[in-house]
RNA sequence: GGUGGGUUCGUCUAAAGGCUAGGACUCAAGAUUUUCAUUCUUGCAAUAGGGGUUCGAUUCCCCUACCCACUACCA
């Protein structure tokens, strides 16, 4: 049993897009297995019809491929139709819709074996029962106390049974839970857990209606046909972890029933309860890992269109939820694998933290290479219609990729460099246009227009330090010092008249990325405006 | 309401009965810088409460409080 190939599911319902709630215990699924070179298995449970959403399978194979989590076996990475077993889909099909004709056997052998039961109650008049009970401030529960007494088949005479299953299709099967048992569990996270029988429901196994499993059904089934060893799962699932360990004795198939780990939730970042689509609109983040838009027109953010890193994406979320012990933080895909023990998961909810979510991303964007992030700065301009020159941009982006939290932001950072001020901040020209400043400009500009183009600049720093240009009077800090002038002023005058206001990049920094031509223009603009 | 799970700085977490409860995010202060940002230094800040067990509890047990999930012919 603990020497059997690794075998892990992810099994998310196509019910809209995939949380990054589910993208955690895809990742952690993920992780678990390729430890120990198993295998990840990506099934799709679309057993409700009246909940699927066209697209939505699309979305979570993406989001999943996106993160870096690619299935081993389990609906393609297209989303292709797998209905047939191959090498390399041999549990084929992975979408519960097209193993429908598989489940009904099973409902069968456990009402055969006394495990199940016809039950013929409508859904109205359930909820009526339900209802009624609520009133009287009780519950109404369908167990072995209510069960003798509604109609299903271990109430009604045999005959009347056959002639409704044959008749009829509005009938369900129902799980016969036995009465007042402990059920003895083991969770790998959580540990021994005991639930006594009674406190149990006879939950729905099989619906006559769409002749369609539920849930319980079908992933016992899948799960046992697929060869799971470990079933990683979200904590919602734990309520259900006796009636599933009850169907794996029901079915006799104990001696290879998997391990469970139930995985806490994400929880809001302020507030009570589980993170949910609504606080990333409330809070200003995105709650899912790719855009989503839905039927009605209403938009979804994206971790990826908001611009982050899968890489920084996927090692938020291991650490939400799960630390290897140490001080480090930031982990590659791979480290993770490496590292990840299900004994270190955390058991009380994670309150996810946007702006974590940010830090992560800005040390990958830090840890990026400068000639990487001019490719994605030159996209970003092209698509402004600016043409900007390789060379200057890589070395732009050494400088500017301390400021950002995302490539995206890099524009943002220095327009100033593409484009002169439009206007001034009041509060700067108050600070810095003063009569005595005008003059002094008034000098540096002359001064500039004497200097040679590549000694405008003076010493930018992306130059390293041995080949900066030596300080000189002749240049424009010697030119300042030569004449006894306070630095801040002047260079903050300057700075007003490239950038618009007493912020950015350094002055010499500035020369050298918008040329000397330019830098005269703007000096020339801001003396006629101050 | 019932059942189950959980509880260490504001947040994510470390400390598997034993140093002054450590780190990160956020925030604040200082240093550096021609500004802003970066960087560096420092600081603020926690074992939910009460009982036990023990020489010694963040850690083990019990009670209370609070939080979460489930309580569908949904997953």
């Amino acid at each position: 049993m603990e020497n059997k190939k690794r075998r892990v599911r992810f099994a998310p319902s196509p019910t809209g897009p995939l949380h990054m709630g589910g993208v955690r215990t895809a990742l952690y699924n993920y992780l678990f297995a390729k430890q120990e070179g198993g295998d990840f298995i990506l099934r799709i449970e679309d057993t409700d019809s009246n909940r699927f959403v066209p697209g939505a399978e699309k979305y979570i194979i993406d989001s999943l491929k996106w993160c870096g989590i690619y299935p081993d076996e389990g609906v393609d990475a297209e989303g292709a139709l797998v209905s047939v077993p191959s090498q390399r889909h041999p549990h084929a099909p992975y979408r519960q819709s097209e193993r429908k004709p598989l489940y009904r056997q099973y409902a069968q052998q456990l009402i055969d074996a006394g495990w199940a039961y016809y039950a013929f109650d409508t859904a109205e008049e359930l909820d009526a029962k339900r209802k009624e009970a609520e009133e009287k401030k009780e519950t109404f529960s369908y167990n072995y106390a209510t069960r003798g007494s509604l109609r299903n088949s271990l109430t009604l005479p045999a005959d009347e049974v056959k002639r409704l299953v044959d008749t009829t299709d509005n009938w369900t099967v129902r799980f016969k839970n036995p009465e007042n048992e402990v059920v003895k569990m083991d969770d790998m996270i959580r540990g021994h857990i005991e639930m006594n029988t009674s406190t149990l429901d006879d939950k729905v196994l099989w619906k006559a209606a769409d002749q369609l499993p539920t849930y319980h059904l079908a992933n016992i089934v899948d799960d046992h046909l697929m060869e799971i060893t470990h079933v990683i799962r979200g904590e919602e699932w734990l309520p259900s972890l006796p009636l599933h360990y009850l169907l794996y004795r029901a079915f006799g198939w104990q001696e290879s029933q998997p391990q469970f780990a139930h995985l806490s939730l994400l929880l809001k970042p302020d507030g009570k309860g589980k993170l949910s689509k609504r606080d990333g609109d409330r809070l200003g983040f995105p709650v899912f890992p790719l855009k989503w838009v839905n039927a009605e027109g209403e938009v979804s953010r994206g971790y990826r269109e908001d611009g982050y890193y899968p890489e920084a994406f996927i090692n938020m979320l291991a650490l939400l939820g799960w630390n290897p012990g140490g001080e480090q933080e930031i982990f590659s895909l791979d480290e993770l694998v490496k590292l990840f023990s299900m004994e270190k998961v955390v058991k009380s909810g994670a309150r996810f933290n946007p702006e974590k979510a940010k830090w992560f991303n800005e040390q990958y964007l830090r840890a990026k290479s400068n000639e990487e992030l001019a490719g994605e700065f030159d996209a970003l301009l092209k698509a402004s219609g600016i043409s900007y020159p390789m060379a200057q941009l890589v070395e732009l982006c050494g400088l500017i990729k301390e400021r950002a939290h995302f490539a995206k932001d890099f524009m943002d950072i220095c327009p100033y460099i593409f484009k002169a001020p439009t206007e001034y901040n009041e509060k700067d020209v108050a600070k810095f246009c003063t009569p005595e400043n005008k003059e002094i400009l008034l000098k540096v500009f002359a001064h500039l227009e004497k200097l040679p183009e590549n000694l405008a600049a003076d010493s930018p720093s992306h130059l390293p330090a041995a080949e900066a240009v030596p300080a000189s009077e002749e240049y424009l800090t010697g030119y300042i010092k030569e004449n006894e002038w306070k630095m801040g002023p002047v260079m903050n005058t300057l700075r007003l008249f490239f950038v618009g206001e007493a912020k950015g990049l350094g002055i010499a920094d500035i020369i050298y990325y918008i040329g000397k031509a330019e830098a005269l223009r703007r000096i020339k603009a801001g003396l006629e405006r101050c």
